[in-house]
Parts: structure tokens; C-alpha cells; sequence
DNA sequence: TTAGCCATGTCCAACATTCGCGAAGTCGCA
DNA sequence: TGCGACTTCGCGAATGTTGGACATGGCTAA
């Protein structure tokens, strides 16, 4: 409980001395920087940083959004996040929101009542109003997202693992999506149709089953596809989690992946590739994103005005061994 | 940036009023209190949490040390540790320390410069001299850790997951720890030997693989077992996910789990279930380890001494598909 | 000698809020 | 009317730090 007036006393020196010497040590000569040090280790002074903080107007701190911290992909994103926040002196304030807006909100006044400087974002839903004029980054968000943000082409990646299936000869691509009026899920479609297009197959609604982002939905989304009378030849799930949830409902109703049927994933976490069998997915750099947008969003505290800026990172589609061509290709 | 001054001259108030308008209400007349509401729409004030903070020398935020936020054990006490936080107006402050010492150092300086209340330390190491005086607990820890704990029965647990294994006829019981010096091996190491102890049998070193708690460790420890002359017939893991990557390498070794050899983890992670097989596991009551934890920080922080406090949480036994007795029993 | 520089000290303002104290006002009751 | 009890509110202090303005005294270079 000691401050910087006991440190002063201690060290005869004045209390503005021992502020210079904790802030701006070339200002003081080496004698008055060693009694200085020498009195703080003495009455054991640490400063006070909320007094510095409040001072300063900032607390060096940013929340990170999250949906569902036990997303292994998030939970990817938020230790670069977290690493690199570190590396630059700030805290990261964990919100999991659990995708509701209440929680986030709270969050949110978190930064207006200036107990954070910015907030990251890992959803693609686009906040409220509320967010005019705080410091925002986008993570892992969608096209058209408002502001800034750093994602990758959902679109464009989804259509390609579409488009590899189809080059193995799979005709009947089925798809396990996210809640209808999620952004991901929205994208996502679209990369599939435009894949179907291009291959000249038709969309069939039946062949869309809708999942919520869990194993346990892409377990009941794969059972939908049993109640078809011609079962998909292939699966492309929009997560990674689905797609692991659905491999386990197919091989307990005895069918084989890859060999009865082809199952892709998305993100690339860390149990794809140990699953039976390691799953084909589409890798997204969870690590760069992390870094990128905490990168951002520390230079937007800076006062830099970067509300237009969107990165869109490569992804990697990652080839093992839940993909094959179909059993009975037409052809 | 308005603040409680513009407040108190647009209400026609001091600001020792629009302070207890917000702080006390009950002590403010209705009529002031409309006059302050309204002032507030008027500016749109926001109060300024820092300050608040600073004046009562406490910061409302506690620091959650965490190994390996990508741990999905890690992230489930997590979950539940912020939703606890949330409901008591507290913030938690993701501190990762990727095991290592001087990230935790700089974690334990944010209690000691006032940004941090106390601190979750969610790893069994005991901490350095300099958590003296400061709130602090311990979850998921072992035996002997110094200070107010929440943990399990590491001993116990484990020597309950390997009776049952001696139970269904295995005699050669290999294990997969972790790091040498981690109390966790320490722990369940333990627990292992008072199992083969009470069943008669004897404790072979070569039959302990060292691990570090990750799937590739789990991998990599399982392959020493194929240098043996004699293979184990059951493996029991200290976790989950280098159980879950044992098995990968049993199976792509031709090996059948369970039918030519058993594997048990530890934890319970989501994935167990979904795992082929399903694993046989020891389930830690994550959720209420979390909450258990926050509660019992918060009341540190109030002041009470409950230096002395040690919980004990129950687990329980999850008997799935990945363990059954062994090909050829002697009996 | 003097101007200039450096390290330091002194003093005070500023940050936004809360709290203790006392003043002013209101009400009831004798 | 007088008095005490109570409610309501304003004033000023205090919290720990930083930083600016300015003074001081010792030093060097011109």
C-alpha cells in the first residue's frame, strides 16, 4: 500500500523525480535513478496503475467477443489474440457471449464506461448502433461486414471444396450448414450453389441440413440425410465440428468415410487431422487472424482511421483422408 | 467525454447528487432523480468506470492463469469462471502463460500494480514466494498445493480408472503421463501404482510412456510401446487428448481399440464421446470447478480467510467403447 | 561575467468519482 | 412557537499519478 510520496521520502528525492525516473528515465542522473530504485525496493512500491490509467484516460485493455470459447477454432483465434496483446502492454478481457446480444451489450459498456479501449469481434453478426464510436475490429466475419475487419472468402473457399468434390465425380453434394440467418451460413451457401452452377447440378433444397456449429448438431443433421430416398455422396460441412459430429453418425449406422461417403469440414482444428479419418477441411490461419486483428485494432486506439479496412486472408484447403471419389461414379 | 459535472449543471444539482442518483438512489429525492435521469439522456453521460475504480482502489477484474486456452478442459472452467465473473460485475483477464513462468510474472504484476483483484490459477504448480498477499486460488491443482484449492481427487481418480481396467482382466497396464515434474503425473502416477499395488502386480517402468498432455504427445508416447516385447493390453491416459492420440496411432498401427488393446483418459473433453470408440474416461465436474473457484476468489478479495480452504470435487467414471477386457486373459 | 544547459525541486492543476460533514429545509408534536 | 428528528443536498477533501510552469543552483563555454 505504499506510493510514490513514500518512495520520494524514502530516497530524499522529490515525488516528481521518482515519477520521471519510472517514466522517463533519461530525464535523471544516475545517482538520483539509483536511490531512487534503491528506495523503491526498500518500502517494496509497486505504482498504481489504475491511478496511472485513470490519468492517462485508458485502461489498456480490449474485450474479445466470442460466441463460444470452447470453439477450438476461437479459442485458436484468442491466443494469438491474446499474445499479441500481451506483447504491447494490453489486457484482453474475455466475453463470451454465448451469441447473446444482452451479454455482448454489457460488454460493449464496458468500453464506454472507458474500462476498455476497443473491442474485437469474433462473429460475423454485425453489431448495433451502439458501436458508432468505439474502437471495433471484425474478426473471422463475413463479406459486407461493416467497418473494419479481418476474414477470409467463405464464398470462394466453399465453393472450392465443392468444386473438388465434384471433380472426383461426386454428383450429389449434400451440405451441412450453420442457423439459416447466419452470415457464415448465408456465404457459405452461396459458395456451394455457385459451385453447383458452375458444374451445371441443380441446387435440391433436401440436400441442405441445417446444423447450429456443434458436434451434436452436425450428429442430427447427418441422421436428416438418412430419411432421403438417395443419400448425398458426399457431405460438406460448414465447420469442422459438424463435420466430426456427422463421420461419427455415419460410421455408427455402418456406413464407411470415405469409401460409402465423402465428409469435408471447415476451419481446420486441431482434432481434424487425428480424427478416423483425418478430416479434408479448409484451413483458415486462425494465428494470423488473431495477430492481424489485435494489430488493427491497437492502431485504431491510436487514433489511426482505418474504418474501411478489410483483409481477406488465404485460406489452404487441406487434403486427408475423409474425401475419396464416390462408389458408383456414373461415368 | 461528458462527464458528472455536465450532468449535475444540466440537472440543476450538485454532483454529489447525480453520485448518489446513481450509486444510492434511495437516498435522492424523486424529484432530483428525474432531474438527473434526464440530464443524463440530455449529455449522454456515461460514468467513467475508471475513475470509480480508482477511488475504490479495487480494479473488478480478476486474472484467469491458464496453461493452453486450446485445451478444451482449459476453455470449459474458463466458461464457466466468466459467466460466474459476469453475474458479479467482474471482468476476467485471459492470462495464457503457455507454461511458462515469466507470462505468469507479468500476470501476478497486474494484481500488484491494482489492474487485477486476484487471481484463478488454473495449473497445478504452485506459485513463487510472491503470491503472499494476494488473493489468490488455486483450480484444478493437486494434492499438497499451498493455499485454497478446487480440485479433484487426482489419486483416487486414477487408481479407480486403472482398478477397473485390472478389473476386467488386464495385467500389463501401460500409462501415458505427462511431464516428469508435473504434479499431475505425480498425482496419477500415484494412483496407478497403489492400483497395481493392491491387485498384486508389479510396476514396470518400461511401461510408462512420457507425454505432455497434447495429442501429438499422445501419439508419440504410444509408439513406444510398439518397441516392447510385449505390448500393453490396456493404456491408461492422463488426459484425454493424448488418449485421443494414442489411439489414433494404436489404430493406424493395425491395432482394434478395445478388442487388442484398451485406452482410458482423463477429463472428459467433448470430443470423448464422439471419438471412435467412444472413450472410457474419468470426468472432471469442469463447470463446477469454475464456478466453485470464482466464488471462492471473490470472497478472498471481500476479505475473508479462507487461506485454509480445500475442495474436493467428485468425478465419474465414464465407461464408453474404448475399453474392454483383454484378447487373451490367463485365467 | 554571462548566457545557456542540466538535474532537480516546488507547486499546482487535472482526471471523475465518492464520502464525511454540516447546513438547510421539512415535519410532527408538545 | 420551539424543538428535535429526519430527509435532502451541497461543499470540500481525498484518492495516486502525471505533467506543465517556473525557480534554483551548479556547471561549462563563450
Amino acid at each position: 500500500m505504499s506510493n510514490i510520496r513514500e518512495v520520494a521520502h524514502a530516497a530524499g528525492v522529490s515525488v516528481a523525480t521518482v515519477s520521471r525516473a519510472l517514466t522517463s528515465p533519461e530525464k535523471v542522473s544516475e545517482e538520483s535513478l539509483k536511490k531512487v530504485h534503491d528506495a523503491i525496493q526498500a518500502v517494496g512500491y509497486r505504482p498504481n496503475l489504475l491511478a496511472r490509467n485513470f490519468r492517462a484516460a485508458k485502461s489498456f485493455a480490449v474485450v474479445v467477443l466470442v460466441p463460444d470459447i470452447t470453439n477450438p477454432f476461437f479459442s485458436q483465434v484468442i491466443q494469438a489474440i491474446e499474445d499479441r496483446a500481451q506483447q504491447k502492454g494490453y489486457a484482453v478481457l474475455l466475453g463470451d457471449t454465448r451469441e447473446t446480444s444482452k451479454r455482448e451489450q454489457e460488454y460493449v459498456n464496458r468500453v464506454e464506461t472507458r474500462l476498455a479501449d476497443g473491442v474485437i469481434q469474433l462473429r460475423p453478426q454485425s453489431m448495433s448502433a451502439s458501436t458508432q464510436n468505439i474502437p471495433w475490429v471484425n474478426a473471422c466475419g463475413c463479406e459486407g461486414t461493416p467497418g473494419p475487419s479481418i476474414r477470409v472468402d467463405n464464398i470462394a473457399a466453399t465453393k472450392a471444396i465443392v468444386d473438388y468434390l465434384i471433380s472426383l465425380g461426386h454428383e450429389r453434394v449434400g451440405i451441412i450448414s450453420g442457423l439459416k440467418d447466419n452470415p457464415h451460413t448465408i456465404d457459405r451457401l452461396q459458395g456451394y450453389k455457385e459451385s453447383l452452377a458452375a458444374a451445371g447440378l441443380v441446387f435440391e433444397k433436401e440436400l441442405v441440413a441445417e446444423g447450429d456449429f456443434t458436434m451434436w448438431s452436425g450428429q442430427n443433421a447427418a441422421k436428416q440425410f438418412f430419411q432421403l430416398t438417395q443419400m448425398p455422396s458426399a457431405i460438406c460441412c460448414m465447420n469442422d465440428e459438424m463435420a466430426l459430429g456427422a463421420i461419427q453418425t455415419l460410421k455408427a449406422r455402418g456406413l464407411r468415410v470415405p469409401e460409402d461417403i465423402s465428409v469435408t469440414g471447415f476451419d481446420d482444428i486441431n482434432y481434424a487431422k487425428y480424427w478416423d479419418p483425418a478430416l479434408t477441411t479448409m484451413a483458415q490461419p486462425a494465428e494470423e487472424i488473431g495477430k492481424l486483428a489485435m494489430d488493427l485494432l491497437l492502431r485504431i486506439i491510436e487514433g489511426e482511421d482505418l474504418s474501411k479496412t478489410q483483409m481477406v486472408l488465404p485460406t489452404e484447403f487441406v487434403i486427408r483422408r475423409s474425401t475419396c471419389p464416390p462408389p458408383h461414379p456414373r461415368s
